[in-house]
DNA sequence: GCTTGAAATTTCATGCTTGAAATTATTGGC
DNA sequence: GCCAATAATTTCAAGCATGAAATTTCAAGC
């Protein structure tokens, strides 16, 4: 029983997924570069700190640490440090709790939420201005084709859910 | 005296334009995960290392330091470590620039070689897979727009250059 | 032949990131 | 009431990444 083949990527396709791939990585670090260093000489902070402050901005009352290290996609671990030092900054509070001590819940100060409401603007616009060029159509383009990317069920490693 | 106004950018664009950048991001970070990932499990390497062994393996003469760090366009300390580990896992050899003692030459050694050229065949594959899903017209398509990316000279950070 | 400035690197402190191991608390069965 | 499995976190060691400071070397000008 043969297989029916579907007339799938002939070599050269793999290779021009592969420049989309190089492309794609070079645009985003230069994004990620600008907003690091945005982030850093007019806000004196990083991007790890800002995309924490991102996600409990979301959630208005606040994410047990499990839920904000998933809600990132990044280690359990990780997300201790960075909070930690947020607290020490007072914009974040760390909450007990009540019913399970192992838990605490995670959620922005005042300060907090005022601080990130003023980077969020910030960060807007440099987004805007580094894609400036992007036209209407080329967004939405984009956005259909960057939404197909790791669709397909291959070994893409377990990352899926929200958003 | 009034300047006169592209019809650019209602406010409306820099929303969507923020969109596509937290696509990109995310398809980024998927991709990148996975690389890692296979990286990691069947090469027992990290992605930094694989960056610098594909740049040594593309200028096979070597490179300088300070060259390679500029090619990759990371920190000069930065590659310092990372060819430490390489040259004592025997992929990187540091070879003395004749007549300049300040700077070193870093080539790849025949085991780098072809370790790399191992690795690069498993990556291309890797990616494929994960863009398998996009069309030869989705390739062009989204080459064409990230190529757009931080074109505008805005203050879009100081980077540019060589590919 | 000095000296001063620039160039090529490394060193350093800090912080991010990971996966794995350890810690502490909860839960369900018995 | 105990006990094993599970859950929520933290701790840890290693590596990556940065910008700034320190080191060493070179290259001109005088």
């Amino acid at each position: 029983m043969t297989i029916q083949q579907k007339p799938t990527s002939a070599p050269c396709m793999a290779k021009q997924r592969l420049r989309v791939w190089l492309r794609m990585l070079k645009a985003t670090k230069l994004v990620e570069a600008t907003v690091r260093e945005n982030l850093r000489v007019e806000f004196d902070t990083t991007l790890p700190r800002f995309d924490v402050l991102a996600a409990l901005y979301r959630f208005e009352d606040g994410l047990k640490m499990s839920e904000l290290s998933a809600a990132l996609r990044v280690s359990n671990g990780n997300v201790t440090g960075i909070v930690e030092r947020l607290v020490a900054d007072g914009l974040v509070l760390r909450i007990p709790v009540a019913g399970d001590k192992r838990a605490t819940l995670v959620r922005l100060s005042i300060k907090g939420r005022e601080t990130f409401a003023r980077m969020a603007e910030a960060h807007a616009g440099w987004v805007n201005g580094i894609l400036q060029d992007l036209s209407d159509e080329d967004c939405e383009q984009a956005i259909g084709i960057l939404e197909t990317v790791g669709r397909s069920p291959k070994l893409t490693a377990k990352v899926d859910a929200n958003d």
